[in-house]
RNA sequence: GGCCCUGUCGUCUAGCCCGGUCUAGGACACUUGGUUCUCAUCCAAGAAACACGGGUUCAAAUCCCGUCGGGGCUGCCA
């Protein structure tokens, strides 16, 4: 049978992170069955569900890449199915109509934890005429007095068991055409052939709920394979307290490979720290996902954006950046840039720098001397634009006045701005020679 | 409170299934030194972990039991 497996984000805020990692395994598990990779938006909260949020969503995956197959689908479609397989359920008495009230449920509740009970809602009405009066909410009558236990074979897990009679009689439907989640997910994933549940941790006690579910419609159940969670730095479930989780915030910091390599070695080991989807791809196994969540750790990720910044060409570099730099340039940035972002203290590459006189001043030397040296490295300048004679010459002048610091910062200084830079040398050549004389003339005039 | 998942350096992890080769390896971050006008790079070095307690065994990070810790779920959200 062909692997179909899918995401089914709910469209009530930004793409997260964790999801983003949970498209980018069940992306990697298609590919490597060569199965369907779909995306679902869950949107059976209506009160909730937002077209922002499914434009964020689309637009964060189509910016990583993980292309889906087919149409973008929405559970809001299949209503009519809900229904019609809620009154099948509801003739066969496996569904009942539930007269509760919100407060008395919530009384129920507080009793029982404090009791330390186990907390569920065994609901008399299914046993009698009231469950089949329509009103109120639908819940799925699960049997309380079974001694059965609940199992599946999680694929990262191994086997995971829950005791049915600890369940109660979950809700199902607000009403019988108003589908809740658990019933949604079921029967989209059934209408969908899903072959292959993978997703968050936070998902495995519902796992035995959506097995009732399946149970009671007579339809086989598909794999499962919970993924570990991401984590904040406090170890908790990372989430909007913690700061930015949307994906679509990384867009101007971070590369999208990068990003994919990061969430893909989060909680996988691949044989090498740095790898393309394909060679992901290549050696994913699903049963080799790690159990246990993990910290969301920027360094990390920095350190990985790096790398694949340093790797760009000129080209795909400024058409990113939008910068307007010489190739020879490009280097220069894309070797100390750990985010995108960053490349405004290179500034200098395109506008006139500003900076106090101080700055221009060496170490404990005088003024004057730094005066004379700027005048000095002008006349060199002023003679040659070949890098290499620059360099000898400037290295010359150093010895002369037998201190390269006196020659070298305040140049830097001159033409940069700035204390922290690349080689002046290499700034030098990167500006046109007109530029050069005229920041060097600024800086001998602060002095 | 109940149920479930999980526990190796600060972080991500290798090793655990099939005990010895582990004085526990790698990566990021960190510290120091070298190169150097500064930064980055690069090179060299360093600090840093098997949650705890029992047991099994000639031998345990690895097997068994217990304890403790962390997290998730516990909704007419998903």
């Amino acid at each position: 049978m062909k692997v179909k497996v899918r995401i089914a984000p709910s469209p009530t805020g930004n793409l997260h992170v964790g999801t983003a990692q949970a498209a980018l395994y069940n992306w990697l598990f298609a590919k490597k069955n060569k199965g369907e990779f779909y995306l679902r938006i869950e949107d059976t909260d209506k009160e909730r569900s937002t077209k922002e949020s499914e434009e964020n969503i689309i637009e964060a995956l189509t910016w990583l890449d993980l292309r889906w197959d087919g149409p973008v689908v929405h559970s809001t479609d299949n209503q009519a199915r809900y229904r019609e397989l809620l009154e099948k359920l509801l003739n066969e008495k496996k569904v009942f109509y539930c007269h509760h009230a919100q407060g008395e449920l919530e009384a129920e509740r507080k009793s029982q934890e404090m009791a330390k009970l186990p907390p569920r809602h065994v609901c008399e009405h299914k046993y009698s005429e009231r469950g089949g009066e329509s009103g109120g909410i639908v819940r799925l009558a699960v049997n309380e007095k079974s001694d059965r236990v609940i199992t599946f074979e999680d694929q990262v897990r191994g086997r995971v068991e829950f005791k049915q009679n600890l369940l109660g009689d979950f809700s199902v439907g607000r009403s019988i055409d108003d589908a809740l989640y658990h019933f949604a997910v079921v029967v989209d994933d059934i209408d969908m052939e899903i072959t292959h549940v993978l997703r968050g941790e936070d998902h495995i006690s519902n796992t035995p709920k959506h097995i009732l579910i399946y149970e009671a419609l007579g339809l086989s159940i598909p794999v499962f394979a919970h993924l570990p969670l991401i984590l904040a730095p406090d170890r908790s479930k990372m989430s909007k307290r913690h700061g930015d989780t949307a994906v679509t915030v990384f867009k101007k910091d971070y590369l999208p490979e990068a990003l994919l390599n990061f969430l893909g070695a989060m909680s996988y080991t691949f044989s090498k720290e740095l790898l393309t989807k394909e060679e992901m791809i290549e050696e994913f196994e699903l049963s080799k996902v790690h159990k246990s969540g993990a910290v969301f750790n920027v360094d990390k990720l920095n350190w990985i954006n790096s790398q694949y910044i340093r790797r760009l060409t000129s080209t795909e570099f400024k058409s990113l950046t939008g910068l307007k730099i010489p190739d020879s340039a490009v280097p220069l940035v894309t070797e100390r840039l750990e985010k995108l972002s960053d490349v405004k203290n290179f500034d200098y590459l395109w506008q006139e720098p500003e900076y106090e006189k101080e700055l221009l001043i060496w170490k404990d030397s005088r003024p004057e001397d730094v005066k004379n040296s700027l005048e000095e490295s002008r006349k060199i300048l002023e003679k040659t634009e070949d890098k290499e004679k620059v360099r000898k010459a400037l290295d010359e002048l150093g010895q002369k006045i037998g201190n390269r610091g006196l020659v070298y910062w305040p140049l830097r200084v001159a033409v940069t701005g700035k204390e922290k830079s690349p080689d002046p040398v290499e700034v030098v050549a990167a500006l046109n020679r007109e530029d050069v004389l005229k920041r060097i003339d600024v800086a001998i005039n602060k002095l």
